[in-house]
DNA sequence: CAGAATCCCCCCGGATACTG
DNA sequence: CAGTATCCGGGGGGATTCTG
């Protein structure tokens, strides 16, 4: 975080405001993203999420789940059942904030093909001869 | 990554597509969006956008808008001046991308009272008593 | 089933020094 | 000015094991 840590924002300046930029950040742990778009649909158990978001370990499903409910995204209910059962869902908070990780999610989703060609065309114009800046091996 | 090496997407599940969840998590070296937000406004050079980035380090900087570049969504122009000067702006790609990016960071920026307040009550539920599931206990 | 706790590796990213 | 190269510490995050 930045120099502040009281979470006060002043100015329309996000690299200012602590918050902002913690909030852009959690989206790059990429779960966080992946987690909302499954939970748009409906609740789902925490069995449920670990199926569906492949590939995430079930600590990294917990810190994500939990980080998001901290910041009342997302709301965790206990069914005292045997077994237990937990259930996740958007709170309202969360499907507001779900609506601009959709259009950021679909942009990508649509754009990826072109995406993949710049990068393809990008490699080939440096990986030979000319002006061969290569900084860190990228993928 | 997932287990797909070449960025194949053929459903839309978001992470059975590679270059989706890559893109996705690269918002999250928290200095993309920023960097992309401070190009909208047109042409910045270097120097510029590290002043502009409060707290980035010209690695990072360069390590960021290489990436962009990588992807198409920022080109590059170099002016061979004494001292020479490099400007930095969005491709057609890249100004379609900041719309989703700026209605997240909007989003964000909105609600961050919302998200705090939702913080304080989420610390103060789970440090004293109360089902107190503390995910690290230090000590 | 839904986690908590522990171990441990890797890499992100800051600081610093050097170039064309 | 606009990078590049190198060193290095902290933490993100996977794999595994244990519990109510």
């Amino acid at each position: 975080m930045s120099q502040n840590d009281n979470g006060a924002c002043n100015s329309y300046d996000p690299s200012k405001c602590p918050t902002v930029s913690e909030m852009l950040s959690r989206l790059g742990d990429k779960w966080t993203v992946l987690v909302i778009m499954m939970l748009r649909d409906g609740p789902k158990r925490f069995s449920e999420l670990k199926r569906d978001v492949v590939g995430i370990s079930q600590r990294m499903l917990t810190l994500t789940l939990r980080a998001l409910e901290r910041d009342g995204v997302v709301r965790r209910t206990v069914f005292t059942t045997v077994p237990p059962s937990v259930e996740y869902e958007l709170t309202d908070l969360g499907q507001s904030f779900a609506e601009p990780i959709v259009s950021l999610g679909s942009w990508v989703f649509s754009n990826h093909m072109t995406i993949q060609k710049a990068r393809r065309e990008f490699d080939a114009r440096h990986q030979d001869g000319r002006a061969g800046q290569k900084l860190v091996r990228i993928g």
